[in-house]
DNA sequence: GTCCCGCCTTGACCTGTGTTAAGGTATTGA
DNA sequence: TCAATACCTTAACACAGGTCAAGGCGGGAC
């Protein structure tokens, strides 16, 4: 399928899949030995998706929290005359149904994109920890206010930005994440979406997709040779797509908060 | 301005306001005593605001938490030629910026889309209240599950529906989320948004918005009298918006989910 | 009263993006 | 070797929705 088995490089952050929820929280605050403990503990089981199965389906009623290990997937929803909107992208490193516990049921379906492996946790299994370790549960809120960042991003660029925008500002979302990954060099990554997968994304059709980036490779913007995405003006391009990478800077939580965390009044 | 001040019903759920957080997080998790007291006894400050005047601004490093009193919110994204995105509407009884303490500063900006009175609590102080009662926490997490649910909601209106399937597909969310608080009759409310901003919220053009409501009343299909919407046919309505009340139905914390935050094993 | 301003309404025209269709090039598998 | 499949590419045409322009109405301010 795609060569990312092959090629892709090592995961800094995810060598050890046991505790791949323990370094994945471990980015965001620094865990006490009792908190990596309960970590651990946790039940998980680790899995792979071939390119285009679903993790999981609108309706069903799965209790899980993923990890992303390798590959990328999407959030989506299906209209019934065929027509689909991705919500979101899941990375390699990124958490799926952080609250699965939370929420009855799928509103929507989760797709591999890509060959992929994810580790599944019991979602009720990671609110409880939270209940004995409430540093933890602020992690949690953490990484939702987090996505719920890249949401707002996704509707502004969809709303709001013509066609030539938009591929221009997923573009570097992307290169951007891909970075905190540690999957992308400097200006440039490896893109294992088809033209259709973008469109969903953007909501534009393939078509379009296809002229919007034959545009930006004819002004010299971005090169694109299979899945080799490379950027050769990082700072025209953000001018073009209006880019600012503030909202995805959020690597750890703030100093204050993690104050209040620490010293609870 | 708009006329919701003279005629808005009684708030049932936030008649007392130095507790709105306590009515609030009460509609989603049955809570004890002390939780109730730590929520009183966080500071807070009610104030008033007037339709067009922002709450916040992007780059503002406001670490407050609000509850909406009376009024509809938005928050926004301006882009630089003067177009704007409105990301999502904040209603009597949401909360905005829930996990203020954890985002370093605003992305978007909110503003009153109409005279509102909103009630601020330091987001600071509710992580640590966190911290001492974490099925509080728990709550946070599924307010702010709720709300990514709402944004992915809006993503699929705006990037893969049509102009006529967002319109009622806007309205009908809005009745499902106003009867959610008593704000709302059986299939009619008050709506104090121009349709500037309704095409803001849509990704659509003022005359365009225009143009599909002159749609909607022709077909019969909802009545516009001054800011009164009502909706002669729910059903069809939903029908053409492809609408499913499924994401809104979350009042209250699952059972399950409940039970794993009681009994921390 | 009357001027102004915010908002709604409508028409005419334009354009960005969708649709349809056709062909190209790898890759896979029999 | 040859289909079959999956994806990319391009062109021609159509249309949903944007833009521009003009006017109407109602309510405040003076």
């Amino acid at each position: 399928m795609t060569d990312r088995d092959d090629e892709s490089p090592p995961h800094a952050l995810l060598e050890n899949t046991p505790s791949a929820l323990v370094l994945k929280v471990g980015v965001f605050l620094h865990l006490t030995a009792p908190e990596i403990e309960a970590l651990d503990a946790l039940d998980t089981r680790e899995f792979g998706l071939a390119k285009g199965q679903d993790l999981a389906v609108e309706g069903d009623d799965i209790r899980s929290t993923y990890v992303v290990i390798e590959g990328w997937l999407g959030r989506y929803r299906m209209l019934e005359d065929g027509r689909r909107q991705i919500i979101s992208f899941a990375l390699p490193g990124d958490i799926l149904n952080l609250d699965g516990a939370l929420v009855t049921d799928y509103v929507y379906s989760v797709m591999a994109l890509t060959d992929t492996v994810v580790c599944a946790v019991a979602a009720e299994a990671v609110i409880e920890v939270t209940q004995e370790h409430p540093r933890l549960g602020a992690a949690i809120s953490w990484m939702g206010a987090r996505e719920r960042t890249l949401l707002a991003e996704q509707i502004v660029r969809v709303g709001r930005r013509s066609a030539y925008e938009r591929v221009a500002h997923l573009i570097l979302e992307l290169l951007y994440r891909l970075h905190l990954v540690h999957e992308a060099e400097k200006r440039s990554y490896e893109l294992p979406l088809t033209q259709e997968v973008l469109g969903d994304s953007l909501g534009l059709s393939l078509v379009h997709v296809n002229r919007t980036l034959r545009r930006l490779r004819k002004e010299g913007l971005v090169r694109l040779e299979g899945n080799s995405l490379s950027i050769d003006d990082v700072d025209r391009l953000a001018e073009i797509a209006e880019f600012d990478p503030a909202y995805l800077r959020h690597e750890h939580i703030p100093d204050a908060a993690e104050k209040a965390i620490n010293d609870p009044t």
